[in-house]
DNA sequence: CGATCCCGCCACATT
DNA sequence: AATGTGGCGGGATCG
């Protein structure tokens, strides 16, 4: 009975009644049970009395690890029903302890004992992590629900992010298959190459310096950029991808969400993910206004998903300092290798290993689960069920689909572009607001990023941006760069044959200074640019279906993120290799000093502090608007000849703006809101305009689809539902790195292809093959910037772990080293060139020569640069050879 | 008070 | 229209 009074007392919130028995259970609950009231009438009861409550409330009280104990033991059963267990409430403490001990569980409000967590560890631990191939256990939602006493709605955000990484597949209606871990590296792996690809420059650049660095800028890392994308990855797995649902939208946010913080955390160097990082990176939408809301649904939504991904032991929580404050993070303590590569997996739960190197293998292995469907297949899926997802999906598209499809994808495209641009944008604003003006100062101080922004990335480039901004109408600068270690990552760069090493500090190539020489394109740092490549998908598709959607994809996004990345390594780069799993162990401990510490994270925003660092942010905003910008672009391809001369056009005035606006009207509303949120907003954004990336971006889209379009491309071609496009988008800063940008289609399969197997490759690919292959179109401008770099060697990046660090280092040399106080030239005027050619000429306007190029695009072997960089390699890099790239390209650009 | 995030309304998709 | 799904955000809890 005391028991009983007690709890009564404690009352807290009658807790709503369980859904299911308890209120049955209990009457009893007297009528008081004032507390609130909330139901208490039908539900009613709430059980806190009931005994096992106030059990547990005593608990509770008697110790919090107990509580937990019980939480987690609190798998209760379910009782159907109340009903039956109800009835006898006393009895319930029998019927409880028996069924499980804790019974009481339920009862108590705990919160956390309703948590999702701890839901899905109940849901997790009915399903062995690795079944056997033969037997595919089919869930049933609502027996599952029952089961475990939730609502079926709970089961479904367990289940939706389970399915992102095929531990589960929906076979049919409330009908769900178990996969169990087997596949889990794969899908990790390729949410690893698809993650690089989208996020991965920027990841990198950030990345790797972010473990030390991180920490301490805290800033965010990784992801910053976004991309939108997401969804190709996604979908590669998901559905989607054919027509499924493909549109429907909607839905898979929460797939696709989950599938992109993952993705984030495999391509963070660090492995710690902030959660308003990767809030600002998922966000779609752009808009600022919403922004608020937006962000604070994101982010729960990102708390469901990483108690998912929390129960399946993949990532735990973590809390990184900056300078404003700690932010709560994630960090992953999943398998980091994968089958492909290692084998290793196992994270904590071991995982297994792979089976399956790869993809393709893979589906095959899929094939025993249910639903993958072949690899190949392409779909197939849908037609089934809806969810039916291959397993990873793979492919999508595959060749051509219906033009519609296309032009969703390049709507989406489009407003994935956007979004990413949002995201920066906002994060920018952020930054700025912190700082403020961070816009001017970067232009004046643009040199002196000290800091970076978030995203950023771009810090120093930011300063470049600045530099560049000033100018705006240049175009792309051309710059020099010194980037060149970039080198990006994706390749790009680095073919380049000169380079001019910046001053990198590394060594890169020694050459520190900058450049000299390169006459890279570069673009104002800030902007982004958008690589058009042009896509063959097939080709790549079929090397790598998926990759070569991500590529898509990530050609849209990807490069932008680098630049940032760059920064990132600037600060330092510090930890090359990742430190994954050593350190999670001491991490932990550790963790809370560095985790609070480091994380990345978004340092930007609380850049206020620094004053300097101030600077970075408004890289960040730049670039981040540049990209909005050049999503537009993108998305508006239109008309590709249009877009040329608006290009142009722009490049001339500047007119970002414009670009922007003319967009707007292109697109729908997002590049416009944008746009005008950030003038409105941030003012300094505005100004940049990127345009000329832009324009750049136009003009290759165009080029793609125009030269492409026989079939392929353009859009439609695309069998990519994602979009087609091939457009990187880079961060400004990043570019600047680069010296240019291109896109390009990629026509050639082959090569391309190649190289594009890995993921990484396929970035890379991207851009240089784009570049080469096709499109020859480049952007360029003149350069402009020219950084001074200093040379700080800050970040170098020693070693790159990944090759894209490599990248990162570069930019972040670059971008640190750049700052460039003197932004030398400003405004070239750009020069695009496009070409159209498919021939085989690349077209490197001018200069590009086109034997380099090609080597770009195939580089991978021979290159190897960029595109082993990635994927293949890890590390290779190098970064001489990229710098030469850009060097050439620069180069060329000039021309 | 900020971090978490449960809960369930409600819209959209599928039957 | 019914039912399945799942976006979304109010507001309760936790720390």
């Amino acid at each position: 009975e005391n028991i009983f009074d007690r709890s009564r007392m404690a009352p807290k919130t009658p807790i709503k009644s369980e859904p299911v028995d308890l209120s049955k259970q209990k009457c009893c609950t007297p009528e008081r049970n004032p507390i609130t009231p909330v139901k208490l009438v039908d539900k009613p009861q709430s059980d806190p009395w009931t005994p096992t409550a106030n059990l547990k409330m005593l608990v509770s009280a008697a110790s919090p690890d107990m509580r937990d104990r019980e939480k987690k033991k609190e798998l209760f059963r379910p009782i159907e029903n109340s009903q039956q267990s109800d009835t006898p409430d006393l009895l319930q403490y029998d019927v409880v302890d028996d069924s499980t001990v804790d019974e009481f569980e339920k009862q108590r409000p705990s919160r956390k004992q309703k948590s999702l967590g701890l839901l899905c560890q109940k849901f997790l631990a009915r399903y062995p992590s690795y079944p056997l191939s033969t037997e595919k256990t089919t869930i049933s939602l609502d027996e599952v629900a029952s089961i475990l006493g939730v609502e079926r709605r709970r089961i479904y955000d367990i289940v939706n992010v389970l399915e992102s990484l095929h531990l589960v597949s929906r076979v049919a209606k409330n009908q769900y298959c178990w996969h169990g871990q087997h596949n889990l590296s794969q899908t990790l792996k390729t949410l690893q190459e698809a993650g690089e690809l989208q996020y991965g420059e920027l990841m990198t650049f950030f990345q790797p310096k972010e473990q030390d660095l991180e920490y301490k800028f805290g800033e965010r890392k990784k992801e910053a950029i976004p991309n939108s994308q997401d969804r190709p990855l996604l979908d590669f797995s998901e559905p989607d991808c054919t027509s499924a649902s493909a549109n429907s939208r909607k839905d898979k946010s929460l797939r696709i969400m989950s599938q992109k913080f993952v993705m984030l955390f495999l391509v963070s160097k660090t492995k710690i993910v902030t959660l308003d990082i990767a809030a600002k990176i998922l966000i779609e939408e752009t808009q600022d206004t919403v922004d608020h809301s937006k962000f604070k649904t994101k982010v729960r939504r990102l708390y469901d998903i990483a108690n998912v991904l929390t129960s399946l032991g993949l990532i735990k929580k973590v809390h990184v300092t900056e300078e404003r404050g700690r932010k709560p993070a994630f960090k992953w303590i999943g398998p980091v290798e994968f089958p492909g590569k290692t084998g290793n997996l196992d994270g904590p739960r071991g995982h297994s290993p792979t089976s399956d190197p790869l993809p393709g293998t893979q589906r095959g292995a899929c094939a025993p689960y249910q639903t993958c469907a072949t690899g190949k297949q392409r779909f197939t899926r849908h037609a089934s069920f809806n969810g039916a997802r291959p397993c990873e999906g793979t492919r999508r598209k595959v060749s051509s689909e219906p033009s519609s499809p296309h032009q969703k994808r390049q709507d989406e495209y489009c407003s994935k572009m956007i979004n990413l641009a949002a995201v920066c944008r906002q994060k920018i604003k952020e930054d700025t607001r912190n700082k403020a003006c961070a816009t001017q100062t970067i232009l004046n101080s643009a040199k002196n990023p000290s800091i970076t922004s978030p995203f950023s990335l771009l810090p120093l480039p930011g300063d470049s941006d600045f530099c560049v901004n000033p100018l705006p109408q240049a175009v792309f600068p051309v710059v020099q760069t010194d980037v060149p270690s970039l080198s990006l990552p994706n390749g790009i760069s680095s073919q380049a044959p000169h380079l001019s090493t910046p001053a990198a500090s590394k060594t890169e190539n020694g050459k520190p200074t900058l450049l000299p020489n390169l006459p890279l394109l570069c673009f104002p740092s800030s902007s982004l640019f958008m690589l058009c490549g042009g896509l063959q998908e097939n080709n790549l598709k079929e090397t790598l279906p998926t990759t070569a959607d991500m590529r898509n994809w990530s050609a849209g996004q990807a490069t932008v993120p680098p630049a940032a990345c760059q920064k990132r390594s600037s600060h330092k780069c510090a930890s090359p290799s990742a430190p994954v799993d050593d350190d999670e162990p001491a991490a932990k401990k550790q963790s809370m000093e560095q985790s609070d510490v480091p994380l990345s994270l978004v340092g930007p925003k609380k850049p206020f502090e620094s004053p300097k660092a101030e600077s970075a942010p408004g890289r960040g905003c730049t670039s981040a608007e540049h990209l909005e910008v050049f999503h537009l672009d993108l998305a508006s391809p239109a008309a590709p000849e249009a877009a040329d001369e608006e290009s142009t056009k722009l490049l001339d005035s500047q007119g970002q703006e414009k670009l922007s606006q003319k967009k707007g009207p292109d697109e729908p509303s997002p590049g416009k809101e944008h746009i005008s949120k950030e003038n409105a907003n941030q003012p300094f954004l505005p100004q940049y305009l990127y345009v000329q990336p832009t324009a750049g971006l136009s003009s290759f889209n165009f080029l793609f689809s125009a030269n492409q379009a026989p079939g392929a491309i353009s859009l439609a071609a695309s069998q990519l539902p994602s979009l087609s496009v091939p457009c990187v988008v880079v961060p400004s800063a990043v570019l600047a790195s680069f010296p240019l940008v291109c896109s390009s289609t990629i026509t050639s399969p082959l090569s391309s292809v190649p190289d594009g197997s890995f993921s990484a490759a396929a970035s890379m690919n991207f851009s240089m093959s784009g570049l080469a292959s096709t499109t020859p179109v480049f952007i360029g401008t003149t350069a402009v910037v020219t950084p001074k770099v200093s040379s700080t060697p800050l970040v170098d990046p020693q070693q790159p772990a990944h090759p894209p660090l490599h990248l990162s280092p570069g930019l972040a040399r670059s971008c640190s080293a750049v700052k460039l106080d003197s932004p030398v030239c400003m405004g070239h005027p750009v020069t695009l060139l496009k070409m159209q050619q498919p021939s085989s000429a690349p077209l490197t306007p001018k200069s590009i020569r086109p034997a380099h190029h090609e080597a770009f695009f195939k580089t991978p072997g021979s290159l190897g640069d960029p595109v082993a960089w990635k994927k293949n390699e890890g590390n290779q890099t190098r970064n001489a050879s990229s710098v030469q790239r850009r060097l050439e390209i620069s180069s060329t650009s000039p021309d």
